[in-house]
DNA sequence: GTATAAAACTAACAATCGTTAGTTTTGCTT
DNA sequence: AAGCAAAACTAACGATTGTTAGTTTTATAC
């Protein structure tokens, strides 16, 4: 394990704040008094608080879209594959939860240029989810109900679990995967 | 239906712009020149702009207070009070799905006491679903899975409803509820 | 111990923030 | 037409924002 850097802390201790209060209302001054520094010092290390935020946001969509693509790529059937994308979740909660706040809350901040790039990731991430969803449905492993809703349902589940969580002690990443598998897919009555 | 005050309009308009970029984002000058008028005007008919976040905020969670109560002490079974939540989300995000963006990811901003009041609700909210499906586990009603995550999944769901619902055109209410009790409580495969 | 680079500091900037005070305009009611 | 209240306006305030310039401290290598 390789030392952190000076920037990776920041970025670190960045999103942590962000996740308590979001990026607009978190204040450079803020970032410098949890690094025990003064808020000038920080631009030894990162160019722009929007760099901060972009780093967080872009590196952890692109673990997503290369997770998804890994997926979709693969020979296994539609309910298989949706599990995959639960573990996929499960697994980036679990090493950054603090850093999908921002990716949940705070991308319509990103500068233009990112902007752009969030978005088309995570519109292709929604369209292969949808596409695994309706085969599954065509080819009778999934029930014939609203695929929006489905989709819809299964997202919103996984993409706020980095709330949920941190706040659940002791729960073994595995058991966690089997049990939202469970939920997710059987059903609950 | 009675006409709505120049107050209900500035709190409206606020509700939209909270929701595009966040309380902590948008600045009383952007608030003013979306109802064309200059910020000071504001000020005629508000008080400060944490009166505007905790208007939203507070009415929206008495409402689901409100709602949760009626159902609890109804003499139904677990699913049939399950589906009733389900409604009441539904209901709510049909009337005012721009409120609920702050409801979610705005409430932290509130000041000390209104803050302390919604974090009661909130939790007394969770709390009466938490023991809603436990009574039905108990009944054999509900398949015994982990019961935190499938409050925590079927809450994650009908809280993000205010982010896809607008985006569906012409999706007649009483099809998506039915669609959305099967989805959360029957599973798709 | 001296050189060097990393990382901190002080001081300040222009812009923007929420908000106040005081004044003028607008649109009814009589 | 006069009176009045609602609702807008202009101008400005003190505080805070992200960021910069220039300087000093700290830690490491020779």
């Amino acid at each position: 394990m390789k030392p952190e850097s000076r920037k990776e802390e920041i970025i670190r201790a960045a999103a942590i704040l962000f996740k308590e209060k979001g990026y607009s209302a978190v204040t450079m001054r803020d970032l410098a008094k949890a690094m025990g520094i003064k808020a000038a010092s920080l631009y030894n290390h990162i160019q722009s608080k929007q760099e901060i935020l972009s780093t967080i946001i872009i590196d952890l969509a692109e673990e997503f879209t290369t997770g998804m693509n890994q997926i979709v790529n693969s020979d296994k059937n539609a309910t298989k594959k949706i599990e995959n994308i639960i573990d996929l979740h499960i697994d980036v909660t679990l090493r950054n939860s603090d850093g999908l706040a921002s990716l949940n809350n705070d991308w319509m901040h990103l500068e233009e240029k990112n902007l752009q790039y969030f978005e088309k990731m995570r519109h292709d991430y929604e369209e292969n989810f949808r596409n695994i969803v309706k085969k599954g449905v065509d080819q009778g492993e999934i029930r014939p109900f609203n695929i929006e809703i489905m989709v819809f349902s299964t997202l919103s589940t996984l993409r706020t679990l980095y709330l949920w969580y941190p706040k659940q002690k002791n729960i073994d990443a595995d058991i966690l995967k089997h049990d939202m598998i469970s939920v997710l897919l059987k059903g609950v009555i």
